[in-house]
RNA sequence: GGCCUGUUGGAGAAGUGGCUUAACUCACAUGCCUUUCACGCAUGCAUUUUCACGAGUUCGAAUCUCGUACAGGUCACCA
């Protein structure tokens, strides 16, 4: 097999989402399964569109998943560069020309207010919108006197009467399609810049793609380009179409959806980690052969095969991402997953105070529940709240046995006398308590935790005191005995 | 409306004619563990052969064929 080629090009418009981001690790995934390289192209023709800073963007986002290109703008080869398309105009300019001369395409002097009135009537009577050719028989003296006049224009392909498009899909099998349902499309826009489908078609063949995954809603534009890679006489690189993610109603994620993050960058702020991430977009519309499910890059690489990619659509399951990246943050090193934290919790509390250790071991507390780093701000609330209140429930609870306020006071007594505030000695102390006291279980762990955290149920109980610290500790367990 | 595609549980899915009594995972429920929460572990989870529905092919179908329904995609001087 020659060496395997594909690309993943990016129009810069924004930051880097969550579909395009599975085709590109498709892609990769793909190039890398057969040793080939994978090839990032910036498709920046919709100049409206494009905005400053969308490629560094996608680069940089890229770049933290894990999906490294050998090819791109910032590292070429020569001998296909460059890779924006608005820097390759005149590649697409030289096989405008020879369109036109061959006659398979011709230039439209329609405006866009010709199209849209012809676009209405077409709609009105049922009939499929499609360009009605006008321009197709102008005489070349009419196209002169037009051109001299300066009109506007935009280049038209002239669509095969009775041919069928077949090709075999990577994933959906044998699919066709007849040039009669295809109307004549624009090659080339009114501002002389090649539309997408036009430009696709130079590009990859011109860059030597020879395999080219992309999302399903690209399947009707295949025809489109089939026909161009025939016009030119070139061979067609294979196809591979993947199925949609939708949102929970079913419907393709649109960048509005409210519902589902739809940018890696908003998964990154969150704290949510790039392999975790990698692995869970490879699961949307693509499993394994065995039953394993997590899997670091390399084995993914491996194992991946592009038949067992799937044909109906796969839902973003935010809970099952939850999964996975707790899966992730439960193998971290713990200065990793403290470093994931610090940023959540700086924003939120005043760390001022509090020593490096201290941080330490609040964060690794929650390292083995949390699943995804923002997630951590409001569990550790509890350690940064001054206001000392005790819910209703809790209240009640330590009015129900007339020995919690002598369980309360023989621990407090024991805490005054402790110089080392940690948690092996403050459990040491519950120990204490539990015999001195005469309280076990519940009744020995409830009162104190509701004491000085004021709730019913949170971490270790020992660990949470120490966190807490001394003073707090003990203040709160007076204020506490003299309500009782 | 034309064209194209899909349809296995709440979700991702395995399964492509008999070894599947429809794997596995998430979610959910219950139980165990734990002072509690969380983690972990265990069990249950497509109720009336069941794989959208109907018909057909076959000794035999979730798997092949046709039709119906539903869902999605696409028909731009956007990509």
């Amino acid at each position: 097999m020659e060496k395997v080629r594909v690309r993943y090009a990016p129009s810069p418009t924004g930051h880097l989402h969550i579909g395009n981001a599975r085709t590109a690790l498709f892609n990769y995934l793909f190039a890398k399964h057969y040793h080939g390289d994978f090839i990032l192209r910036i498709e920046d023709t919709d100049v409206a569109r494009n905005v400053e800073g969308g490629e560094e963007s996608q680069l940089k986002y890229l770049n933290w998943l894990g999906i490294i290109p050998d090819e791109s703008p910032q590292h070429p080869n020569p001998k296909y560069a460059p890779y924006r398309q608005m820097e390759r105009l005149d590649i697409y300019q030289k096989y405008t020309n020879w369109l036109l001369e061959k006659g398979y395409a011709y230039k439209c002097f329609c405006t866009p207010e010709e199209l849209e009135v012809e676009h209405q009537r077409q709609e009105s009577e049922g009939m499929a919108p499609r360009y009605n050719r006008k321009c197709l028989y102008l005489t070349p003296e009419e196209v002169a006197e037009k051109e001299k006049q300066g009109l506007p224009y935009t280049i038209r392909i002239k669509v095969p009467d009775n041919e069928v498009y077949e090709f075999d899909d990577m994933i959906r099998g044998h699919v066709s399609f007849e040039s009669k349902d295809i109307g004549d499309w624009v090659l080339v826009k009114a501002n002389g810049i090649p539309t997408y489908n036009y430009a696709v078609v130079i590009d990859d063949h011109t860059m030597d793609i020879t395999h080219v995954f992309r999302g399903e809603e690209h399947l009707s534009n295949t025809p489109k380009q089939i026909m161009l890679y025939k016009m030119f006489g070139w061979e067609v690189p294979k196809f591979g179409h993947m199925t949609l993610i939708v949102n929970e109603n079913h419907k393709k994620l649109s960048k509005r959806d409210a519902n589902v993050l739809q940018f890696m960058s908003q998964y990154e702020e969150l704290g949510y980690l790039p392999q975790a991430m990698f692995n869970f977009m490879a699961l949307l519309g693509w499993s394994p052969e065995g039953e394993q499910e997590i899997f670091d890059k390399d084995s993914l690489i491996e194992a991946f095969s592009e038949t067992r990619l799937s044909k109906s659509p796969s839902m973003f399951d935010k809970a099952k991402l939850a999964w996975v990246n707790n899966r992730y943050i439960k193998e971290l090193p713990l200065e990793e997953f403290v470093k994931l934290c610090m940023p959540h919790l700086e924003k939120a509390y005043d760390l001022s105070s509090k020593s490096k250790e201290w941080i330490e071991k609040l964060i690794a507390t929650y390292q083995e529940q949390v699943s995804y780093g923002a997630e951590i701000v409001p569990l550790v609330e509890l350690f940064f709240n001054n206001k000392f209140e005790i819910e209703a429930e809790a209240d009640e609870f330590l009015h129900s046995d007339p020995n919690i306020k002598n369980t309360l006071e023989v621990f407090a007594n024991l805490l005054v006398n402790l110089d080392d505030f940690t948690k092996d000695n403050i459990f040491a102390c519950i120990k204490e308590t539990q015999k001195t006291a005469n309280a076990k279980g519940k009744m020995l762990y409830m009162p104190i935790r509701i004491a000085t955290t004021g709730i019913m149920h949170g971490p270790d109980l020992a660990v949470s005191l120490e966190l807490l610290g001394k003073d707090v500790v003990l203040e709160r367990l007076k204020n506490t005995i003299n309500t009782l």
